[in-house]
DNA sequence: CTTGAAAGGGGGCGCGC
DNA sequence: GCGCGCCCCCTTTCAAG
């Protein structure tokens, strides 16, 4: 959102810069000079690209990995919503404001938005549902298993 | 793949476990004794804290949050795959395999697999999908925009 | 970019409470 | 669960090559 996606400088990543990437996507709280063992660089070096990394924004921020079960989200659900004509902008707000949607991308096509939803039961699905319906179309498919967790695409 | 979701520990997520997993969301570099300090316990009560989580499954890891942009992937999709018969393991063994295709859930319905995939352009996008197009049908819609990125659930 | 040194802080461990 | 002390390592900064 209000992003300007025509700004970004010209970075130069370089091959380390690459790797350096790799090696915090595996593990995002290594120690930098563990971190510069990996890079084939000093702690001072490698400390000055992460820091450059993170103003260039490149690196966005560092985070946690949580498995949803062990929070009481045992169901996943993909979901397609088509706002009726009309309540576009009021069907963006109310997915915002529902935590359960976790993800959301705004597409080409018929269906306006892509979510992925978190969930405790089926009936938390209904009830979730149950807030956008009145204001939009939806296309539920329920998430049987994750092929591809969230990954780096190829570096370069 | 190959998880065993039925075995889940009932783990006993308190209160504050659900603040230090969202201070480390937001900050998964945090020092230790400042994660104290925001959660309100001492630096060892804390770190055993993390200790517990991380080998009860409940923190997966932590990871660096990088702008694809930055990267040169200047174009997302979302792409829902149909496997013709008989190609679905095929189809789900070359998804895999291609590094673009940086997130996928395989799901119920007629859409069998519903994919992230980033791209340099559209010829990328071309590119991409022709490597599948002899083994599945696909449904492709372009991401404008991203009103929610991937986000915590409630910790409730 | 490197090495080396110095100063400050953080982390891990074990103790007693 | 807390606080303390201890020691080591890490981080950061600076200098100089």
């Amino acid at each position: 959102m209000g992003k300007n996606l025509g700004s970004m400088p010209q970075t130069g990543i370089d091959a380390i810069d690459r790797e350096l990437i790799a090696v915090l996507a595996s593990d995002g709280r290594i120690a930098v000079s563990e971190l510069a063992k990996r890079v084939g660089l000093s702690a001072p070096s490698t400390a000055e690209r992460m820091r450059r990394l993170e103003t260039q924004g490149v690196i966005r921020g560092f985070t946690v990995d949580i498995d949803p079960r062990a929070l009481g989200y045992t169901l996943q659900a993909i979901v397609r919503v088509q706002p009726l004509p009309g309540q576009l902008h009021l069907v963006e707000e109310a997915i915002r404001r529902i935590p359960e949607f976790v993800e959301c991308d705004k597409v080409t096509g018929d269906d306006c938005f892509v979510c992925r939803l978190y969930l405790r039961s089926i009936e938390h699905l209904d009830d979730i549902l149950g807030k956008v319906t009145e204001r939009a179309a939806t296309s539920t498919a329920i998430v049987k298993a994750t092929p591809i967790e969230r990954r780096l695409p190829p570096l370069g």
